[in-house]
DNA sequence: ATGCGTACGAAACACATGTTTGAAACATTT
DNA sequence: AAATGTTTCAAACATGTGTTTCGTACGCAT
């Protein structure tokens, strides 16, 4: 068995079908892909889904699979140091929170690929297929994650339901320049995101994340 | 011809198809969603579909105008005055900036019927149809007229790319509530989005909105 | 009552779609 | 070389799905 090469049109079919069907599955949703364009666009034949993950739902649950672990791994790799030790002192936890979202941004809004990945993601959120509590797992761990930087940073207690719904609004900023994307470029007369319109969009979320912080450190009762 | 009567059970058969779509595609999406779904839940045959509206698309496309006037109506009824007269001073823009962010929260997570409006609508922003044009008009209009409101409330000039931008982030916060629904319940703990839970989102809402502006303003060059 | 256009319902039609089949091609082992 | 297990392919199969057909009932003006 060859060693798994770099991403790229020359893989095995398995993996061939998977990026296909991650790409159809993000773009036009679960009843939206057919088991033929998947084929089509991985260059097999129909048989090879079936063979090779058994139909058209355990591929959907494989993608899921294989989309968690791409994002865990990007996540985790960037933020790993502030989820094991994680700061004491207020401003060190704003600073590891405005870090936090701001990789968030990079991961779900920058790279072109991740934009099939938001998005099969964001679907699942609005209509969980079994393959949710997947997703959920690692959504639950970064919300956590989030809550702790946000509670530390605020003082806030990170058990009380204003902080968890305050994490949430935080992503709500990231999500919508995403799942808006074609309504957003528009009124912004872009053709596309690009990288100086990224770095636009997170020095304002930056800088939002740090007023929320400010005005939920003072509003506290 | 009767008069259009309240919403109820005991409709005509093209308003109980219109209602059942609206369930079964906000919920399921388009292509989620079979004729005979729809038929079934509106009890009607399936070809009074073909015979009222052509088609499963030009049926769909009925739905998202339908949808529209019914959004477009809510929001105007409430914020007309804002945007008729959209006031001069900061202050005043600011108040209205809250008040139509919080009409937002009201129409987008508060009535329960509203959900499945809301998900369509999002839907629709992620994989447009030819029905999208409609959507984004009436979209484009409530951008356009919360970014009036965003750059008086700053002073920031409402043709920047950061202020049209920054409205976009705002909306972010309202629409995460509804699109990871699922998530946010179960981290919350909570059944349901009840009277209460919309109240504590409203208010945080608003806080943070404030908290925008308020960085807006001090921050621009 | 008669004629006529509208609305409805059961069945049928044509096509799409997920899955399976059986044979052939390939790689690896004996 | 022969055997064995794996992978690929074209075709077929069963079901799902959007649409149409055609017969029938209803409402209403003549």
């Amino acid at each position: 068995m060859v060693a798994a090469t770099e991403h790229s049109a020359a893989e095995g079919p398995r993996e061939r079908i998977l990026d296909a069907a991650l790409d159809l599955f993000g773009e036009r949703g679960l009843t939206g892909t057919t088991v033929r364009d998947i084929a089509g666009r991985a260059k097999v034949n129909i048989a090879a889904i079936s063979y090779h993950f058994g139909g058209k739902d355990e591929l959907y649950r494989a993608v899921v699979e294989s989309v968690v672990g791409s994002i865990a791994g990007r996540v985790r790799a960037r933020v790993a140091h502030l989820l094991e030790r994680p700061p004491a002192d207020a401003a060190g936890a704003q600073a590891a929170l405005e870090e936090f979202i701001g990789t968030m941004v990079d991961v779900i809004v920058g790279p072109p690929e991740m934009r099939r990945v938001a998005r099969l993601i964001i679907r699942e959120q609005m209509q969980p297929t079994p393959a949710f509590e997947i997703l959920y797992a690692m959504l639950s761990q970064f919300h956590g994650a989030g809550t702790q930087l946000f509670a530390a940073a605020t003082g806030l207690d990170p058990a009380a339901e204003e902080t968890r719904l305050g994490v949430f609004l935080m992503i709500g900023q990231v999500l919508v320049l995403r799942i808006a994307e074609t309504a957003v470029l528009r009124r912004l007369e872009r053709p596309a995101f690009d990288a100086a319109l990224m770095g636009k969009a997170k020095a304002l979320i930056r800088r939002n994340v740090r007023a929320m912080v400010a005005a939920a450190r003072e509003g506290r009762t």
